[in-house]
Parts: C-alpha cells; structure tokens; sequence
DNA sequence: CTGTTAGCGCATTCAT
DNA sequence: ATGAATGCGCTAACAG
C-alpha cells in the first residue's frame, strides 16, 4: 500500500508538501495541491493512522468502562456516549468489567499506554487514590459525584432523588418503605443509603435490615425479591427500586402471584426505561443519553475538571 | 517519560535487549535482564503503543458495528464478543450506525486505515461488492449466512427457524399467521420471508400483506402492533415476532386491552431473552452470547473463511 | 547471547 | 510557498 512517499515521489513534491494537502494546511499552491490529490487518487492511498497516532500521541479513542454491555442502564448511556463521541469525530473502547478489578485496571493502563486519550468510568470499583495516579497519563471521567476529589463527572444527585421518591411513598401514606439496589458499594449507593436512613429517622421509622435487597440488577432479580417479601410476616407496603428493569420483574412477578399494586405494594422504579412507560411504572426519571452526551464532552475537555449534574424526575404512573 | 531508548541507556544495554525482555523473547542473560527490569522499575517505564502498532501493523483492536446498542439484541452479542476479545487480548471499538449507510462505511474506511485490524458486522446495511473490496484490508466477518460470499460469518438458518416455529403454530390450528420484523431488507429477514411464503403455499393459505409487520424493533413497537391488530375487521390468529423485547411489549398491551393470550392471540419471540422466560412467552432460542463469542474467534482467524451455523431451538412456555 | 541498524508512516520545525 | 531533516517509540533482520 503507497505512504506518503510514493506520493511525494508520483507528485513530485516533498512529504511535508503532502502531508499540508492532507491535513488541509494553507500555503500550498494550487497546481502542487492538485498534483498531490491526482496521486492519492490514482494509488488508492490510505492514511496510515497509527503512525498518525504516534506521530501526534493522540489517538481519538476513548476508553467506556462498564460492568454489563447487556443492561438497559448502560445501554442508554452507551447510546448517548456513541453519538455524542461521533459528532466530536471519536470513536469509542468499550471495556466491559464484569466488576473484576482488574479489568478496570487494565483499562487505567491503556490510558497510560496511550491506546486511549480519555477514559470513561460508567460504574467504579477502583479507589480514589488508583484513580488520582492514572489521571496523570489522560483524562478520567465518571458517573457518579467527584465533588472535591479533582475528577470531571457527570452525575445525579442521588441523595436528593431517593429522598424526593421516598417523601412522594410517605406522602401517599407509607410507612414501611424498603429499597432494592444493584450493589451496596459505590457513591450513588451511599448516597441512597444516607437518603434513606435520614428519612426514617425524620418519620421516626424502624431500619429494617431485610427491607432492603441487594444485588438487584436484572429483571430475574425482581422476582427473586417478590419470593422474599412474600415470606415475610411483615412485609414493606413500598419499594423504591433502583432500575426499571428490577420494576418490571417484581411487576410481572406479582400478577402472577396476585399481589396487587399498588393496594399491597407500591414500586418506584428508576430510570424512566421504555419498559416502565410501558407497564406504568411509576419511576424517577434520568437523562441518561444526555449524560452519555456529557460524559463524552467532558472526556474530551482534558484542560478543565468539572463537575455536571442532572436532575432527576418523578414521573407519576400507576404503580403508586 | 521515558522510552525504550532511555532503559536502554540506564540498564547498560542495546535498545534490542530491552525489546527482548518486554516481549519476553529468549536469549537474554539474567543479568542483563534483571539490569533492564531494574531500569523498568525505576524509571516507571510505560510501552508505547501506538509506536508498537505502528512497527507491528497490528493494533489488536476489533470494530463492531451495530445500530443499536440500547438494544438487547445486540446487548447479548455484545456481551459474547466482548468477553471473547478479553480472552483473546484484543479490545472492541463500537461503532453505532444507526442505519446510517455512511457510518458502516466509516467503519470499513477504519480497516482501511489500519485503526482495527479486524471488522463485525452485527447488522449489515452495505452491499456485496463494497464489503468485497474492503475485505482486502482486513477480515470482515457477519452476523447472517454469507456462504458463497467468501466472508466469515457466524449465523443463524432462519429459514429453518421460521419454518419450524410456522408449522409449530399450524400444528395448534392456526392459520391465519402474521409476523413482525425490525427491518425487510438484509438477509435474514429475506430468509425469513422466504420460509414464510413456502408456509403459506403449503398449507395453501393466502399471503395477506397486512400481516407483516414492519420496524419492530422496541417494546413501543409491540404497542403498536396490537392496536393495528384490533383495528382489523379479520386479525390474525398468531403471531412471529422476531423479538422477544417486541413480544414482551404485545403480552403487555394485550393484559391491558383484555386479549387473552394465547386464545385470542398467538405469540413466538425469538431470541429468549430474560423478559421471556419472565413473561412466559413462547420463543425461538439463539444463542447469542456464544454466537458473539464465535464472532470474534472467526474475526482473529483471518487465514480461513468459515461459516458457523447456530441452532435455534423452540422453547415452549404460554403464549401458544 | 547481544548490539547495530534500518525501517514503520507521518508531522513538524527550521531554513530557504 | 516549499522541502530537508528530525523525531515519535518500538520491532526485527542481520551481523557478530
């Protein structure tokens, strides 16, 4: 395949001639421009872009660490980052974790390989320190609050949309408000924690352990928590269930075992997934293709750490 | 920071040694080697990859390009391809077309370009010729039966497939049978089609066009259908439905009309995905997780062209 | 076992 | 407006 020498040479100019038509540059006459363009034309020439990459030490990639490819949560996230990474003439690594470390750590190590120029963590195990280290080789961006810790995100006020959901729950006359949630580590889940615990004190409520199910994350996952509730003797009158998908399984689950909703529970799904929309769900909405889109922003904008976040939204269905 | 010309310098070595013991070639005296690990340690020496890519030719990056990636379809191949490359040592760049023509090409001019050394096409928009003459650059390997063709692929006989779950619907005593698909061009929903027309001439039964449904991709989508279905004066009986996440939407529209499922209406998905089993409906099984797997081992093999048949396989539950 | 040397293909500084 | 020369960092053929 010809390089940029056999041009030269068919053209009759020098390299750096070629490369000024190539990467549109000024002061190139026009006959000599044309000249370049007839011979790229008639060999077929094709920029080889990794020894563009090693000639500039940027690659237009950006690394997307996720746990699951398959989840409706990340595949709107990936939505928004694939668009958004488009437009902005990137394109995108996808790095699926499963939740091993280590493959998140491999991820932290392209960025210092220069495979990738920026890194987004959709979902974080790593710890802060790990983190601070790799963000010296390229920009890391995250989805959850990095309020003072010196990292660009995107997130969600997690303590504020947990409270708002469970004060709607309370309002419509709740008291015993339990809450499913995808894994207990991670700042988004703290935040819910902290949400929920300074909601029961302010109600002067009991925190029941078993009130709260973790490892929620698929619509298998609702049922299995419909199987749990149902044995016991006193069972929450609502849920605050951190993904739709979760919703839609303990909403299909209870037809089945007839329980009805929301007279015998109340669910409150998270998301706003077309799922929820479609079953009625009642679900705090959140914007994830557009926070895709920001991530996306922010990766690219290495210069300057910021902090965006995004508001949630009650959308009122019939689940409550 | 520093470079392999630095180590080099500091363990008393040739640039070659310390090439060696990066790639861990034989041939390097203890010592020596030590001297260069030592070198490695201090300096926190990081390989440069781009400049091994560029000397190699090689980037151990695989494109994967599909329309959707919010979609569990593609979410489950997802799922395979990615954790096969993870075995494999070769990351995926996703490419998110959105049907957009002038994307999939962009992700062949990738090939071109030497950014991924191989392509998967999970959905093709593209004809023959052009697929042909970017193969030239560098394995292209499909998601649909391209035997003859001389590309990889890894697929499904949905001629077959449809077949077998018509007759299973004639087999209950249906005969007026429609079916939904995500898109009437390509060649599985051409395979498709196919097997359709056979059945009806077999049994004899008239083509009627108002029993296909077209762009059904989402859970919406099934909404759509049935409120089509109860505006007909002579609906179908049963329905294929090319997608579980369609299906799933139809059952959810239909407890909501007060169609009674199976009775008034028959339903298959395809694919089994979580939401079927969930929701007890009828499906036609594929593997998807194992097929994405396949896909990446037949794109790293860029010596052979093979072509991988899956099976798929009738799960009956309620919805016949 | 080890080192010298020549690429890989392009971008870019500097001089003209 | 143009080109020569250098560098990006690493691999590998070749010589010893």
């Amino acid at each position: 395949m010809a390089n940029i020498k056999d041009i030269a040479k068919m053209a009759n100019v020098s390299v750096t001639t070629v490369s000024r038509v190539l990467n549109n540059h000024p002061y190139v006459s026009q006959e000599k421009r044309n000249a370049v363009l007839q011979a790229i034309e008639k060999s077929n020439y094709q920029k080889n872009y990794n020894a563009v990459h090693l000639s500039t030490g940027k690659t237009f990639l950006i690394g997307v660490v996720l746990p699951y490819s398959n989840h409706p949560y990340f595949g709107l996230l990936v939505e928004g980052i694939a668009n958004e990474a488009l437009t902005l003439n990137y394109n995108i690594v996808l790095i699926q974790t499963n939740y091993d470390k280590n493959r998140e750590l491999e991820a932290l190590d392209m960025l210092k390989h220069k495979q990738i120029d920026a890194l987004i963590i959709c979902s974080r195990i790593c710890d802060w320190d790990t983190l601070k280290h790799y963000s010296s080789y390229g920009s890391i961006t995250l989805c959850e609050d990095t309020r003072g810790r010196n990292l660009s995100s995107t997130f969600i006020d997690h303590y504020e949309s947990f409270f708002t959901a469970l004060e709607f729950l309370a309002s419509k006359g709740h008291s015993k408000i339990g809450y499913c949630i995808g894994r207990t580590s991670g700042t988004n889940s703290t935040q819910r924690e902290s949400a929920y615990r300074d909601f029961l004190q302010k109600y002067n409520h009991p925190y029941e352990v078993h009130y709260i199910f973790n490892n929620c994350l698929f619509l298998e996952d609702g049922e299995q928590v419909i199987k749990e509730i149902k044995k016991m003797t006193d069972p929450p009158t609502a849920i605050l269930v951190t993904s739709d998908q979760v919703a839609a399984g303990m909403v299909t689950c209870c037809h089945k075992e007839n329980i009805s909703i929301p007279n015998k529970l109340a669910l409150i799904g998270f998301d706003n997934q077309p799922i929820a929309k479609l079953m009625a769900i009642t679900t705090m909405e959140i914007p994830l293709v557009q926070m895709g889109r920001n991530l996306v922003i922010q990766a690219t904008n290495s210069k300057d750490t910021t902090y965006d976040q995004f508001k949630s939204r009650l959308i009122e269905r019939e689940t409550v």
